[in-house]
DNA sequence: TTGCTAACGTTGACAACGTCAACCAACGAA
DNA sequence: TTCGTTGGTTGACGTTGTCAACGTTAGCAA
């Protein structure tokens, strides 16, 4: 076992506490047990219990830019690879909502890792976003605004749907990435030339 | 000192290291402390830690309600109702993310108090949405649907701002409350009719 | 080979935390 | 008066994050 190899299990440790059971069940002790080290071994790796959450986080964010980036390769068009992105992004946010709590919420240590990751996958977005207004797909303006907008939409759906607040009766089929994808419709300057989306 | 002024005080001191540090502040005998009680007299007003945090969301959940209602008195239609509590409700969790951060995040103790709160809020939300699409200032579809993605857009543009992730670099004003006035304007169906709005 | 150093891991301790149990004072109802 | 309820106390227990001190082992310079 390499020191490498443990700090992968710490992190992959901490991330299976973050989905079971949110922020509060990913404690350094039972990270180490899981990891099979001792609970101070995660303190040879990360400087606290902030910076171990920091590595998780920053391992999503660089699972968000290859969604992206593969998306771009694979799709036709700008604007149909930010519409998978955002469905893709929405549907894993509702399947791990926590890892996006924590992406998201504040953050009092912030490691170099981390705010390279962040920008990196924001730079990407906002330049497909650029892409997309280039072809009339999205209406024109400061394209970082339009990015923050997407990126609002799309969290805010996936936080609603997380929460159980999306129509908890079940009364009518409002699932996120349904939301999104309306969304980006309504946006689009071409809208009315399509199909009505709205049932 | 009755027992509801110590059961407000113990609220409000919890609101307020809430907002200075965020859930991990909050201690519950950090709270009782301020309160000017011994670290175990929350427990004789709240079951646990959680339910003291119900507790404070709910009196948000209310003052988000009344704030809609004010607007509905003030405003002369719902659609300027509604703007005006999003662009206040944004305002308000830029300004306090971490009570945003409370309400819809992962509840493993919901009291009664708490859902009825919500129930109330998010009916009065629905009924001014419902409102808004007979005048046709907002797309037709589920209300709960509308209802749901203005929340997501309002709740996701906070937390942008709040953590900074709007336009970090100042690069043009991309405030989060502008950014929920620019989407009500592109989800109304009479878009066109009015002047531009994005720069 | 020998020996130094740094990285990685251990055990043990500490204060702070949430929670439980036991106890106490005031007070309205019987 | 007596008694149960309400709202408060103190003390204890186990768990947590973190610090300090101590092994161990790999790699490299001499």
């Amino acid at each position: 076992m390499t020191a490498r190899d443990t700090r992968q299990a710490l992190l992959d440790a901490a991330q299976t506490l973050l989905d079971q059971g949110g922020q509060a069940a990913v404690t350094l002790r039972e990270v180490g047990r899981r990891a099979g080290v001792s609970h101070n071994a995660p303190y040879k790796h990360f400087a606290s219990k902030e910076a171990l959450l920091a590595g998780v986080a920053a391992r999503e964010l660089r699972r968000h830019r290859e969604v992206l980036a593969d998306a771009l390769e694979r799709e036709a068009s700008p604007e149909r690879a930010l519409e998978a992105t955002l469905r893709e992004h929405t549907a894993h946010a509702v399947a791990h909502p926590e890892r996006f709590r924590l992406i998201y919420g504040r953050w009092t240590t912030s490691t170099e890792e981390l705010i390279d990751a962040a920008k990196a996958s924001s730079a990407l977005l906002t330049e497909t976003v650029r892409a997309a207004q280039a072809r009339g797909s999205l209406p024109p303006g400061d394209p970082e605004r339009i990015t923050a907008m997407l990126r609002a939409i799309a969290r805010g759906a996936a936080e609603l749907e997380a929460s159980g607040h999306l129509s908890p009766e079940g009364k009518g089929h409002s699932d996120a990435t349904g939301l999104v994808s309306d969304l980006l419709d309504y946006l689009n300057p071409r809208h009315d030339e399509g199909s009505a989306v709205m049932p």
